[in-house]
DNA sequence: AATTCGTATGTAACCGGTTACTATAAAATA
DNA sequence: TATTTTATAGTAACCGGTTACATACGAATT
């Protein structure tokens, strides 16, 4: 039924050592032989069987994406970069959502090695150095995402995010602001952890600096409204909110709305990541843009590099971040 | 290095089949020489390579997911649901975007036939009677999302379209509209199709119904935004607008908000879908939501049914909608 | 002229499982 | 008691590629 090397190369009247050195273009072949073998596996429409190269070569043209959860709008835009140069390049990905949980994410890893997946890509944040040597020794190249850059090998790709959060506090300020507060994230996540850092580097130099003016939240848009909620009890008078992704951002906007709080009248807001929901809130939300598109393609391309060279020497990259000017900052 | 079966059959004591029929549970053993087995395996840390499972069974515990964009609102939180499924049961998800374009799709199913997976779930909606022959043939189990339910095997999964179309409309009729306008989706698709014929079910018996107060659109946010452009240059006196998804119902509220026409005040609107997105525009999106991360489960159940039964006779499931009351259609 | 090297191709082992087939003893049935 | 049937376990072929190693020959080197 389905045509194998050893029926091409039967009727290419060659061994099969021959057709696979023509598929792989590995090793000599006659140029005669080559078409020969060409015209064979043209005829009998032969289409080498994934599972028995990878079963004997290691190799599966696969690769994996971890991530917390596709749902967030974070995800999809960088999912779709990945899948994108994976499939220009002969690469298929596999899914995998964590939860944020490094159980999840570890049982993933088991279950993709025993697969034989040719790398992996995290965009998670909950895997120790434990885990990551183990990759190692497994010799899977991986790529993460959004790391501090603290590890002997691996690839870490990731944005300015202290300078986006400096630039994100000056744009309020320039927009008239004159009490700006930040919504943080998690400080768990380095990335939540350096656009606080940025803003306390421009808020520090203002009289109007002072702790209470940074409040936590989860990033997540009930995050935004809670934040809201406990900001204005003690500055009520806070005329510009940098929050810490868009998520919170958006939950900012709903609860100022909410209470009547116009926008960017009275409070302008900034977030940050640059999802597509910025885009259809009312007013439409001021961000600090990620090429999140571009970062999927990048780590796709680094994670090939890799599996390609096993040029396993530690890398990290940092892409430049973009502020996005839209009504919720907007002059008075 | 990494144990083999060969590795665990000799420690243990036994032939390869014996520990093969251990893992699988499958075919006699002797309990004694199961834990026997077990003990072996436990001891040598013997993980099973898949790669050679799937060679040699034809079984990868893999699925593909083969969707136009899983930018588009519409597919993370589907393929969240897929997922979950598959990894309760073992199985690995492998995402495909298709960007809605047959041929994309074809070389996808040439791609993951090679990858042997074990089965694929489409929402798309590009393929034709032939393809899916093709795919019985090849005998991969499939199911499909939102299609119309014409053909001799594989399975499909629908929401009442036709149902939560009517539905939609009937709630602008009991907010108080008077003239209530319908953007439509491309008619290639059964779901725009369908949510059209449902407006027209209803809005036929009523006295202000005309063909010009269906408008086109391409389920984009860019189309709904033109839709009200066109709409009102003919009706500027609709006061309800039952948009076909939510991502149009999205553009539609944009260049309501941006006119300056109070919602739900001087116009109504109403989605369909029940995409994350409806909850954070302003004012809220009232929509017919599909149960989006329910489909996904009930999806990948079904594929999982199918490829252990192989259970292929044709079967159509469809399920209900609901409709979600938000501000964009409260009453005066 | 003898040796080495680059080109070209074949043989067969190997990757790590699954499974058809065979063998055997014990239990059930005739 | 003879014959099936059931439980248990092993042998070896097979899935469909990759690749180390062997072979062969004309050209280049010594």
């Amino acid at each position: 039924m389905k045509a194998t090397i050893r029926d091409v190369a039967k009727l290419a009247g060659v061994s099969v050592a021959t057709v696979s050195r023509v598929m792989n273009k590995k090793g000599y072949v006659n140029s005669e032989t080559e078409q020969k073998v060409m015209k064979a596996m043209k005829q009998l429409q032969f289409e080498p069987n994934q599972m028995a190269r990878g079963l004997a070569g290691k190799r599966t043209k696969t690769i994996a994406l971890i991530l917390p959860d596709i749902s967030n709008p974070f995800f999809p835009g960088l999912a779709r970069g990945v899948e994108d140069i994976a499939q220009n390049n002969g690469y298929t990905v596999i899914l995998c959502n964590s939860d944020d949980m490094g159980v999840k994410e570890r049982s993933y890893i088991e279950v993709l090695k025993k697969k034989y997946v040719d790398g992996i890509i995290f965009a998670t944040n909950n895997l120790v150095r434990e885990d990551l040597e183990r990759m190692e020794e497994a010799r899977i190249p991986f790529v993460m995402l959004d790391r501090a850059p603290n590890m002997e090998s691996g690839c870490v790709i990731k944005v300015d995010n202290f300078g986006g959060a400096k630039t994100a506090v000056e744009h309020l300020l320039e927009a008239g602001c004159k009490k700006i507060a930040h919504v943080y994230g998690p400080q768990e996540l380095v990335t939540a952890k350096e656009r606080l850092e940025g803003y306390e580097e421009v808020a520090r130099q203002h009289p109007w600096y002072t702790p209470t003016l940074m409040i936590p939240g989860d990033f997540t848009i009930d995050g935004g409204i809670r934040a809201v909620d406990a900001l204005l009890s003690k500055h009520p008078d806070v005329d510009g909110i940098f929050a810490g992704n868009d998520l919170m951002a958006v939950g900012v906007l709903k609860e100022l709305n909410r209470r009547g709080i116009s926008i960017p009248g009275q409070v302008k807001v900034c977030g940050f990541d640059g999802v597509n929901l910025t885009e259809i809130t009312q007013p439409e939300l001021s961000t600090i843009a990620q090429p999140i598109y571009q970062i999927g393609e990048l780590a796709a391309n680094k994670l090939i590099e890799r599996i390609n060279q096993s040029s396993s020497h530690y890398e990290t990259v940092e892409l430049g971040v973009s502020l996005i000017v839209r009504e919720s900052t907007q002059k008075a």
